[in-house]
DNA sequence: CGTCACTTTGAGGCTAGTCAACGGCGGTGG
DNA sequence: CCACCGCCGTTGACTAGCCTCAAAGTGACG
């Protein structure tokens, strides 16, 4: 199957590439990009046929998304799907198993998805020359916290959702048109909702004139009032705002 | 101000105190345990009267819980509390820090408490050469982020309030009563319930015969019964019950 | 003995979940 | 080609769980 370019037309930069760590060791860098891309072992992923990898699996390797959209959920006993995030191009997945090797959540598409392979081996030796590296990997093991902070908030469900719009907006560097490629059902999974309530927020917002909405896209119309809605969602004030005594 | 014992009768083993460094380094054990617990840089704090650190804080130590309990929490942007971990004795606080010295969270007391102090330095050098250190702030960083997923998941509250009972009795190892030092609007705070739906909870939990309520106390009667609902807030099955295809 | 924080109980309301039904769309197979 | 099916989005009606507000009881402590 041939690799074409990423659905999403927007350049990836690829830093955590296994090529790119060989166009680093191997100095000509044209020469070495050709090559690379030819042994850039890349997979494509389909949705409804099958995971990336499952949870409780020993990973050799992290992955980095190419492009598409890759999802990592849970299951509960009752075997409920729970989405734990969403995965765009230029993120890596598998970084839980960074620790023991072994990863919690289970990677499958959301829609024709590919991504490369790195293996954690060759990953950690690149994390140590390059703190480029180092940095990128620390910077979204940190977001991924900060989320999962503010998802397991009380907010409202108009809150969640539009902190769920502007921060996929922020992700993908899309002006104002937010491409949602994940199913409503999907979104819902994430944020704690049932589908109606997502689709009624959406058409919500959209009634109240801040969005309109489009096949499987939301455009900002008023992103002053969204944020002043998902204010209180992002930002955690740790200070006690009046100290008790001395 | 003297330090007298833990209020929990409870045996303490303190691994992680700069006097435990202190010993190994100077072998003699009798002679350094005492001139080591003269040393000790122990900390009393008292409910209502300032914080151990605030959040933002740089830390140039974490602390251990000799006796008492401690709360970590943020604060929303109004300067609603929202407790975030209670800490007992022999836990650890201030990990968060370990990454770029900056904490998150601010720490007070709930109870008159006493706290060591371990220089992060000091702490980091025991990690190398201690695996039984290392493993102990592996364990509690991992539990820590189990119950930040667990607290994240929609569960009805009388689920996460049992959850809560359970894992406090395991954490205290203290046969069938659980003490609740902190107050009801903290449990609230941390669970993200009302004060009343907590008491109403508690209450309900009683009424059917499951636990006895005692002052800042609770009796399980049936453990089976609490197990049973509890169940599905604990464990995370991270597989997928039915691959959808090959 | 008064104050204050905490707990308890009641009444009412709101958010979001559940259940049900329908239209649109894409794929599949006759 | 069209009929059929399943998934997705949409909408309405109803319900349940929990929050809010209010008020009263309790205990600790100065």
């Amino acid at each position: 199957m041939p690799f074409d370019a990423a659905p999403t037309a927007t350049k990836i930069d690829c830093l955590i590439c296994p090529i790119q760590s060989c166009l680093a060791r191997r100095g000509s860098s044209e020469q070495a990009a050709a090559f690379g891309d030819m042994l850039a072992p890349r997979i494509a992923l389909m949705p409804g046929r099958g995971a990336l990898y499952r949870g409780g699996d020993r990973l050799r390797s992290v992955y980095s998304v190419r492009g598409g959209c890759i999802k990592a959920s849970t299951y509960d006993s009752d075997g409920n799907e729970r989405i734990r995030g969403f995965y765009l191009p230029g993120d890596l997945i598998g970084l839980d198993a960074l620790g023991d090797g072994v990863c919690l959540a289970t990677a499958a598409a959301v829609v024709p998805s590919q991504v490369c392979v790195a293996p954690i081996s060759e990953l950690r030796q690149l994390m140590s020359r390059s703190p480029e590296v180092a940095q990128r990997i620390m910077e979204q093991t940190s977001r991924e916290l900060a989320l999962a902070l503010a998802l397991s908030g009380d907010y409202t469900a108009e809150q969640r959702l539009v902190a769920f719009l502007l921060q996929m907006r922020d992700r993908m560097e899309s002006g104002s048109v937010v491409r949602l490629p994940m199913a409503q059902r999907d979104i819902g999974s994430y944020l704690r909702l049932a589908t109606e309530t997502v689709c009624r927020t959406l058409k919500g917002l959209e009634r109240r004139g801040w969005v309109s909405l489009g096949d499987r896209s939301v455009r900002i119309l008023n992103e002053v009032k969204l944020r002043q809605i998902a204010e209180p969602v992002g930002l955690l004030h740790a200070q006690e705002p009046v100290p008790h005594a001395a």
